[in-house]
DNA sequence: TTGGGTGCAAACTATTTGCATTCGA
DNA sequence: TCGAATGCAAATAGTTTGCACCCAA
């Protein structure tokens, strides 16, 4: 098995973001950043656990916050049960399957915003999100 | 004051729609369907309670689960924390203040979806919900 | 050394559920 | 009457927090 110490760019990409590169943070960026992918804070924690490793609950948690706000990875809020974090920062959206849960992105070339009506001053875009509801077909 | 017997078209919307014109679904069918709004389920339980009426949080809960199957409110997925029910059912979408947590409806025909991946057979659209989040401008 | 980070457990919030009671048709 | 709807309280799930201990710089 690979050791647990995070390969050196982890952690200069972290400090990059103005984060502190520590041994959980790292823990989770190995397990995020190994590819795009959309995880639960629940899920991470059972990739944790896998791996030997133990990060506990509440780190967990607290370091997908400041990951978000460190903008190293995206929160989505398209169930209502829990949130799923995106490595996927560019800018994209996503289709959702209501029935099995499946989240997959769609490029935001696919998806046009126009004559949105102008924001009132001291109002700023923060970003806009499009989550495209599927479900199964009924059999019929 | 006037009487907690509901108007007559609202029950017989309820009753259009397939839902059981209860007292209590009465109650709060007169006040989410007063005007175009997004209220979350306990605001709508405050309000009951204001109206001197009485409606149990667990009624409250599955009233608006019930309407939401039924069509006749949408379920707003924008904030962690909770959800917001929106009596306007037509086909729009929402600029959501993340600092305030104010929610204003934008016109449908102000968002084009242009050149979605064609889905794959077996699934159906369901819908597409599009979030513009806004911040309070930095007073820089 | 020392302030930020972590772990644990407890707290909290929104929502759901089980079950006995009540109501609508 | 009788199944559906309601109310209450307890359960649940996800997330946050308080505080003592520990580690990165």
């Amino acid at each position: 098995m690979e050791p647990l110490v995070a390969k050196p760019n982890l952690a200069g990409h972290l400090r990059a973001c103005g984060v502190t590169p520590t041994q959980q943070r790292l823990i989770i960026s190995e397990l995020l950043f190994d590819k795009r992918q959309h995880l639960s804070a629940e899920q991470i924690l059972r990739k944790v656990a896998h791996r030997d490793a133990s990060v506990s609950r509440a780190t967990v948690y607290n370091t997908l916050n400041l990951f978000v706000d460190k903008k190293l990875i995206k929160a989505l809020i398209i169930n209502k049960s829990k949130v799923f974090y995106d490595t996927n920062v560019s800018n994209h959206h996503h289709v959702y399957n209501v029935d099995t849960g499946e989240l997959v992105d769609v490029c935001a070339d696919h998806v046009v915003i126009s004559a949105l009506p102008p924001l009132p001053s001291g109002i700023e875009l923060e970003g806009a999100d499009v989550v495209i509801r599927v479900r199964q077909a009924p059999v019929a």
